[in-house]
Parts: C-alpha cells; sequence; structure tokens
DNA sequence: TGCAGGTTGTTAGCCTGTTCACAGTCTCCG
DNA sequence: CGGAGACTGTGAACAGGCTAACAACCTGCA
C-alpha cells in the first residue's frame, strides 16, 4: 500500500469505501508538492479538482482591493479543501496557499462526482463536510457582526483553542504559531491593533505568552464575556475538530 | 393533487423524486402557518426538520447580547431552509422569523434524511444547496472583513439586486421593502448609518428611492466601485437566483 | 378618518480603531 | 554564528462610524 493510498484510507470522507474504489480514486490522483508560500489555486482559475492535504497547512484567503489578506479558513493535514469545485463548474473565488511546505494529493473532480452519485455515502459525507464550515462561517460572520476588535480577537482564540489547544498544567496551550498579522487578517484587523489588544489580555492575566505560544489561563470566563460556548479541549495529542485521524503512521 | 404535493413537486429540490417518494414527503410534512413577526425556531431548539417556504418571507438572523440582529438570509417562498439539521443532531443556533405572513411545509428530518440514503439526486441537490449558500455566505465575510460601510452597503444593494432587480427604462428596481434598520442588520451597521449612506448615493445620482423601493441608476460602476461582479438582472419577472420556480401556478 | 407605531431624517460629540512612522527583537538560514 | 528579514512594540494624529436625542413623516387598520 503507497503513501497516496494510506492517506486516503485514512480520511474521514474516504475510509469507508471499498478497496476497488479507493483503487481507483489513488490511480487518478495526483500528487503535488508545494513549498512554503506557494499558490495552490487562485481566482478565476478553473475549479477542476479538489484537493486532500497530507502534511503541512494551506490558507485560504481573499485580497481585497487594497491588498489585504481576508482569511476564509486554515486547512491542516488530514482535510479536504476546494470542495465547492464538486457543486458546478464555477471558477475559484479565493486564493489558496501552502503557509507551511505542504504535501498534497489533486482529486479531479469528475472522478469524484462520479463517485458521489454511485456512492450514496460518499455523498453524505461531502455534504456533511460543506455543511460543517458553513456552520463554523456563520459563526464567524456572527462574531464579526457588531463586535468590537477586543472581542473578535478573543472569540478567534478561543476557536483556535478548540481546534489545536492542548490542555496542560497552566492552562490551554495553542499549538499553532500565528503571527499577529495572521490574526488579524482573519478577524479583519491591523496588526498594531492585534499587538495592542493581546498585551491588554496579558496584563489581565488571561492569557501569557512563552517563546511565541498563547496560553489561555481562563478559557471559560473568556468564553463567557464573548457569549460564546465554552470550547472542548483534547487532554494529550493535538486534536482536529473536522476530521479526527484514525491511529496509526503513514508508511 | 394538492396545494403541498404541488409545492414539493415543484421545489427545486424533490421535483425530480419520483411520484411515491413524493407521496410518502407529502404524508409525512406538517403544515404550519406563521403570522408576520411570529418564530419559527430559536437557538437551542431541536434541530429536528427542515422547513420548505410555501408563501411569505423568513428571515434567519443571530442575536447579539446588546440586542441587535445579526441577519445571516432572506429566505423566499419556493426556499428551504433549516437544512444543516440534516447534518448531525446539533441544536439550532440561530432565529427563524416570518417578516410576513407566511406559510411553511415542515419536513421531518429522519424522512429525508431517509431519503437522501436512497436517492441519490437528493443527496447531491442537498450537497448543492449547502454549498451555494456557503459561497453566498463567503462572499459576504469578504465584504465585511475590511470595507467601509458604505460599501458593504453598496455591496448588498448589487446583491439584493441579482436576487430580486427587475430591469426598468430608467435603471433596476429592486422589489423589496427592507426598512434600513434591516439593511444595518444585515451589514453589521446601524440605522442612522444606513440612512446617511443612502441619501449620499441619491445625491451622487447612483440611485433614486420612489414609493418607498430602491432604483439602482448605475449597476455596472457601483459594482466597479466595491470590486465586485456585476450582477445579471433579469428582464421581466422577479427572478430567484437559487431556486427558480417551473412554470404554474399553484392550485 | 384618525391616531399609534413604525420608519426616516439630522446633528453634535465621542470613541474605537486605522494609518503612519520608527525602534527594538527574534529567528532562521547561509 | 552573524546578519537580513520578518515580527513585535508604541505613540501621535486622524477619521469613520456609533450613541443619543429629537423631529417629522408615512401608513395600516380600528
Amino acid at each position: 500500500m503507497d503513501e497516496r493510498l494510506w492517506y486516503l484510507k485514512n480520511s474521514e470522507l474516504f475510509e469507508r469505501l471499498d478497496e476497488a474504489v479507493i483503487a481507483r480514486l489513488e490511480r487518478e490522483a495526483r500528487y503535488r508538492k508545494i513549498a512554503r508560500g506557494g499558490v495552490v489555486y487562485m481566482p478565476q482559475e478553473a475549479a477542476d479538482s479538489v484537493y486532500l492535504v497530507l502534511t503541512g497547512r494551506v490558507k485560504l484567503f481573499h485580497i481585497t482591493p487594497e491588498g489585504k489578506q481576508a482569511v476564509l479558513a486554515l486547512i491542516d493535514a488530514g482535510e479536504l479543501f476546494g470542495e465547492l469545485a464538486l457543486l458546478d463548474g464555477t471558477p475559484r473565488e479565493e486564493y489558496a496557499e501552502a503557509m507551511e511546505s505542504s504535501s498534497l494529493l489533486r482529486l479531479p473532480r469528475e472522478i469524484v462526482r462520479d463517485l458521489m452519485a454511485s456512492q450514496p455515502d460518499l455523498a453524505l459525507g461531502v455534504t456533511r463536510l460543506v455543511g460543517l464550515r458553513r456552520r463554523r462561517i456563520e459563526r464567524r460572520l456572527k462574531s464579526l457582526l457588531f463586535r468590537s476588535n477586543r472581542d473578535r480577537l478573543v472569540g478567534l482564540l478561543l476557536e483556535l483553542a478548540e481546534k489545536y489547544g492542548k490542555r496542560r498544567a497552566d492552562g490551554v496551550e495553542l499549538g499553532v504559531r500565528l503571527s499577529h498579522q495572521d490574526l488579524a487578517s482573519i478577524i479583519g484587523s491591523t496588526r498594531e491593533t492585534v499587538t495592542v489588544v493581546l498585551n491588554e489580555l496579558r496584563n489581565e492575566g488571561s492569557l501569557t505568552i512563552e517563546r511565541r505560544r498563547v496560553i489561555l489561563k481562563q478559557v471559560a470566563s473568556l468564553a463567557r464575556s464573548v457569549d460564546v460556548a465554552v470550547p472542548e479541549i483534547a487532554p494529550a495529542p493535538s486534536p482536529r475538530a473536522e476530521s479526527p485521524r484514525p491511529a496509526g503512521q503513514p508508511p
């Protein structure tokens, strides 16, 4: 079983397909390696495939007329992106760029569509994926409308805690290293403001920063302060909300 | 053929199902009439069904801690809502409220899920619906991050033009009557600001307002000014982007 | 027909967050 | 291990948008 096959069998979306179907998918898939900062696709491009992230991390974003990035989502290893290509032939609307050196599996749109028509499980899985992300975006929309910059940042930190957080003795450590600029692009603010607010939160004792890593101290009370559900933090290893990976290591 | 059956056969999502399946759906469906301002469901409620709007219009929104509405979407006759109930058992996260006296068809979640598993067409249709709305929300997110209040309002007017616009000799008439407060709740602004900006646009000749109806004069140049695709406007009758209704009248 | 409630118009003052400009720090790669 | 380039910190000046407070206006229905 080669590497690509392993990854397909272990992605939440495809794992239930039977051997023969996965083999077909594997034949049609194209492996693609991208360096940090490399562009996977850009707006206006034909949306003829979906991508599975094998290793690394990909950022999806728009660019405003003034050149600012507006981040839609971060996609981690094991997750799929570009899946709106499955809906219709409309071109891409956003940029997809590797945040670090990454390897991807590119699955042609037509193949996956065929499979969806014949494998109800897969169709349901795709619906679920699209729907869960929609729910997430609707939450973000809610937290952007009418909320102060501070509340948006706190909301984002809690979201990151849910996705990347590790519980530690002294709080919850966010296992991501995002620059202030990155955070600003997600909440629609500026680098300077993020710096200031982050330091305010530190002075208030809500978080500490050790070697560029954020540790949230008061998760519950922060959540209450921005009127959001308290995130669930997995104890030991780094979890992923959308697609928990089964045990095992790639060959 | 009774009224409910007619509506099911004519909704984009269900029209391809065969007679027997539609009949089953119809047996399980519950008709529900709601007065203007009536609440269909609210956050925390069990998400045990999806709704088809037969007549009227429904507003989906969140409420911020300060009591402001943040509108997610407006749902017109012929469209479905509450469809995220099909994903999992998670409770509702938003309010659904009738903007005018409306009639709805309530379809139990379990029935529709069953059908999706056995009718690939339906599963694909739901994926498409969820996906198209996600695309729309991602566009909104983009137009909220980093954009001035004015640009957001212009963007919204163009969106409304695409969904409700009628081409006329002197421009594009928006066939919706939304109060300034409504518009503000959609773009995350205040009633006063909307009033002011709308009057600015009128003074600049970009639009006129006749008997509470907005008429856009310079659609193309407005679209350019906010860096958005020029909306396509249907010529004569009121169109709907997501679910064009086939010819015919309800019995 | 006549008011009551919802809708629009307008302004002054305040406050949050942006822009701009520069200094200091980290870190990673050659 | 040293420096270049990215990242963080800080403050002054400015501006867009919000709050608050009224006035005038429609319009639907009792």
